[in-house]
DNA sequence: TGTAAATGCAACCTACCGGTTGCATACACG
DNA sequence: CGTGTATGCAACCGGTAGGTTGCATTTACA
């Protein structure tokens, strides 16, 4: 017998992580996590300067980050701060890792089946 | 002196890869990579069977991923076998850890900044 | 050689995305 | 209490993404 791998329990389908790869997939959007996570939790305006767009379009670009669940926001007095949320772009990056092994385990396979049928 | 992380040499900024999630951030697409990772190479008339939409939306679904780098096609006689291209996969897929660790960084010196001005 | 299968090309349509502008609202602070 | 700052809400707009349909082209094979 080959060694046989660990299941993966919860192998939840690639297809539920599209939404937060949208959500990534947006210059503008990776720029605002990338402030947030260096720079820590910052209010619209403060990410607002700094770029060449609209108050309102990063406003937009944070709702999308936040239903993907890729940043949370947190009222102090009158601002409103946004600040990364590191557990979901974690999970999805497990996802990509997972694709990757399948693909590694597919190919063994493969050479497997060649090499015991070589004709 | 805190024990000082290794510089990231070749740090491309986050952004180069919003090409990459954009082309992952569909529920269609996903499927097809999947297919193709644990399938192998397999035709756009394969791909298709099994699906609710028309040949040439999976075609231009390909298109999209094979400009991200994802698949990569291979002529072979009347047909076009599709497979799966690991490498930008694994890149982005490092991107997503770096971000990840660039956090935790981030907190680390936050922590630091409140213990040693703790007033 | 003729025919069906696999694919390519192009036009078209609709919905949504990223952006703007204008105005309303909340609230810190002198 | 008034004023400026930070934000919310909504309408609007152009472009493009995702899908379809129709027809042309290539090629395996009887």
């Amino acid at each position: 017998m080959s060694p046989r791998r660990k299941p993966n329990l919860k192998a939840r389908p690639l297809q539920v992580h599209a939404p937060v790869f949208a959500a990534l997939g947006d210059e503008m959007r990776l720029r605002l996590i990338t402030a947030l996570c260096v720079g820590g939790a910052m209010s619209i305006t403060q990410l607002t300067s700094g770029t060449d767009i609209s108050r309102q379009a990063i406003t937009k670009h944070l709702s999308v980050l936040a239903a993907a669940g890729l940043v949370r926001d947190v009222r102090r007095g009158r601002e409103r701060l946004w600040e990364f949320e590191p557990t979901q772009l974690e999970e999805t990056r497990r996802s990509l890792e997972l694709i990757g092994r399948q693909w590694e385990h597919a190919l063994a396979k493969l050479k497997f089946a060649v090499e015991s049928n070589p004709h």
